[in-house]
DNA sequence: AGGAAGATCTACT
DNA sequence: GTAGATCTTCCTA
C-alpha cells in the first residue's frame, strides 16, 4: 500500500478532513504492524480559528502547523496526547485532528497499550487512539506520506459511506460553521450525538 | 506560580 | 446518556 501523496494535504483543511474519512492510519513498530480505519476528524484553521492551537501565532509547539502538509502535528491536552496531520493550501496555516479509528491489525497489542479489553471503547477517542498505537509527542513532525516512517496514512478499499458533519467537540470557542465529519453509523465514532 | 486546554474515566440518574 | 473529578504540558504573568 502506497501512502497518500503530498498534494493531498495541499488543500483546505475542511476539504482534507471530508476525505480523510475511510482511509487507513498505519504505525509501524518493531516487528509488527497496528493499523485502523479513519472514522471521524476535525478540521482546524489558523488565524481566524480561535480553537485552533495556530489562533495565537506562531509558537514552539506548534511550528509544524506552518510547515509541511502530510506531517504529523501532536500536542498534549488534558494528559492526552491528540494526533493532528498538517494540512491547507500553499501559504496557509492549518491541520485535521484525527478523532477516531476502527481497529483493523494489532488489536490485541492495542488493548495491551489501552489496558483494557473492550473493543468499542479501544480507539473511539482522540486521546485514546494515540495511546492504542503508542503514539506521544515523540513522533511530532514525522513524515506522513512516506512509506518508511512509523506512522503513515494509506488508501484503503473502496467503499460506500455516509459523511455526516457537526461542530467540534469540546472547543470553548468555535466557529460558526460544522468542522467535524464523521461516518454515519459507524461503532468507533467518539460521539453520534450531533451539536 | 497559576491557569487553561480540541479529553477520559467513573459513577451514577 | 450525562455530570463531575482529575490527569499533564505549555503559555502568560
Amino acid at each position: 500500500m502506497k501512502p497518500l501523496p503530498k498534494n493531498f494535504y495541499l488543500r483546505s483543511p475542511d476539504t482534507v478532513a471530508k476525505e480523510l474519512l475511510g482511509k487507513i492510519l498505519v504505525r509501524k513498530v518493531r516487528n509488527h504492524i497496528l493499523s485502523g480505519k479513519i472514522v471521524e476528524t476535525e478540521a482546524y484553521f489558523g488565524e481566524g480559528d480561535p480553537a485552533s492551537r495556530a489562533a495565537n501565532g506562531k509558537k514552539k509547539f506548534n511550528l509544524a502547523m506552518w510547515e509541511d502538509v502530510g506531517k504529523a502535528f501532536i500536542y498534549m491536552v488534558h494528559n492526552n496526547w491528540l494526533f493532528n496531520v498538517v494540512a491547507h493550501e500553499k501559504g496557509k496555516v492549518g491541520a485535521v485532528l484525527i478523532r477516531a479509528i476502527e481497529p483493523l491489525e494489532g488489536i490485541e497489542v492495542m488493548k495491551k497499550n489501552r489496558g483494557i479489553d473492550n473493543l468499542r471503547s479501544l480507539t473511539n477517542g482522540p486521546g485514546k487512539l494515540t495511546k492504542a498505537l503508542g503514539i506521544t509527542k515523540e513522533f511530532n513532525g514525522i513524515d506522513l506520506t512516506n512509506s518508511k516512517s512509523e506512522i503513515f496514512i494509506v488508501k484503503g478499499k473502496e467503499e460506500e459511506f455516509e459523511i455526516c458533519k457537526s461542530h467540534r467537540i469540546g472547543v470553548s470557542r468555535d466557529l460558526n460553521v460544522r468542522l467535524r465529519f464523521f461516518i454515519n453509523g459507524n461503532q468507533f465514532v467518539s460521539y453520534k450525538k450531533v451539536f
